[in-house]
DNA sequence: CCAAAAGTGTTTCACGTACACCCATGC
DNA sequence: GCATGGGTGTACGTGAAACACTTTTGG
């Protein structure tokens, strides 16, 4: 049961920023602690890795078991490794961040003990550890990378109108966009599939659906093409 | 002596991926092992975490035991978790990189008892554990950062020409730029001041040594400024 | 008919790119 | 005087940015 080692070892943990879109907002998922340290505290859903499985491994099993999220696109973040960063003892985390697209994905925000919400990423409550230092360098990770990698689309339901999409990277870059110049830019890298769709329950004029052509964009890749907003 | 948990745990390392820039070529810093496994194979500079130390200062510490290496850029680059990356036991390797300036910063290539050298990214030998997997990634962070951070200056001496600065791109960026192009952008930037010195000990004529205005540099991007090549 | 968002083109300007010759120096 | 790299300017085309009105639909 209990395992010796020669030198004294940091624990090792994995800790995830889920970030979603609603309403024209940029979210992120937390889960309240029911344990100490920082019992009731809001944090990122996350825990200890086991020695059979990758890091990657570890966060989406973390991911599903905290929060009920399971289909995601998840990419390493960093890894945080200050000598205090939890008060117990030694624990080294390597963080992650994943896109969801609520809506479709059917995810339950709540799925262990513990209850789980979405907030703003404009108005997030205290966080325990380091996990503020950690939202912060997702939030910067993904408005950099969002420019030059097709990244938002997992956001969004798999049929979006031009006007979410729009209003997703004004949400993630945190400035406006020029309508006429956002459509001509996006449709003009013919990565877009037009359906034969459009918005139900609208009070208003109902927006053309669109998707995103994946396989073109790998195939477009391959020939050297550059994504870029 | 012997340190007991309640669960297994990893054991945590770090790795360095040291650049540096000589002859044209950008080159990287293997050490040859001295103990098993992969006794005698060529591998990353690195070693294990003490508990109190942070990641980087860890790297910093196995830079300095093993190479000699001390005034470095050095930045966080990626966890490798991989299961089985080690044969003896589950190791986590948080790896970092690395820019130095050969020529300054009196860097002896070996210091410990293994003996230390510098490749050629393109004549790498075959390296153990999944060191070629973290040099990789390492090049393809280089290559993408290389563009909108000036770090490139991390890499020459303090005082340089245009044309080892040009040829310092070519070479990250591995393919040619156009010498009239290049020096109307880097010195539109407004970045770089020149010297009154000029290259000594050349079979043509002198080229004239600038440096990089760090504190210009720090001032601009206050003001939204953005370093791009 | 009013409110709300969808959809649509043109002009201007900055910047990226392509390109060739003379100059200074050491041998 | 010759070999070697240093240093310099212009013309062209592409793409970013600014900008306003008409259309459709539901209430």
């Amino acid at each position: 049961m209990p395992f010796t080692y020669e030198y004294p070892r940091a624990a090792l943990t994995v800790d995830c920023v889920v970030f979603g879109f609603d309403e024209g907002e940029l979210k992120v998922l937390l889960i309240r602690r029911d344990l100490a340290p920082f019992k009731g505290k809001w944090a990122l859903p996350g825990g200890f890795v086991n020695l059979d499985e990758t890091l990657e491994q570890a966060a989406l099993r973390e991911l599903r078991e905290e929060t009920g999220v399971n289909d995601v696109y998840l990419e390493q973040l960093y890894t945080f490794g200050d000598v205090h960063r939890d008060p117990r003892e030694r624990i080294v985390s390597v963080a992650y961040y994943a896109l969801v697209a609520l809506g479709r994905h059917t995810l339950q925000a709540s799925t262990d003990a513990a209850d789980a919400a979405w907030f703003c990423v404009s108005e997030l409550p205290s966080l325990a550890f380091d996990h503020h230092k950690i939202v912060a360098t997702a939030i910067q990770r993904l408005k950099g990378k969002v420019r030059y990698q097709p990244i938002g689309f997992e956001l969004l339901p798999e049929r979006f109108t031009l006007s979410q999409l729009q209003h997703l990277y004004e949400a993630i870059l945190e400035r406006p966009l020029d309508k006429r110049n956002f459509r001509k830019k996006i449709l003009g890298m013919d990565l877009l599939v037009e359906t034969d769709e459009i918005e139900q329950d609208v009070a208003h004029r109902a927006a053309r659906l669109y998707r995103f052509d994946e396989a073109k964009y790998r195939r477009l890749v391959k020939r050297g093409f550059n994504f870029e907003i």
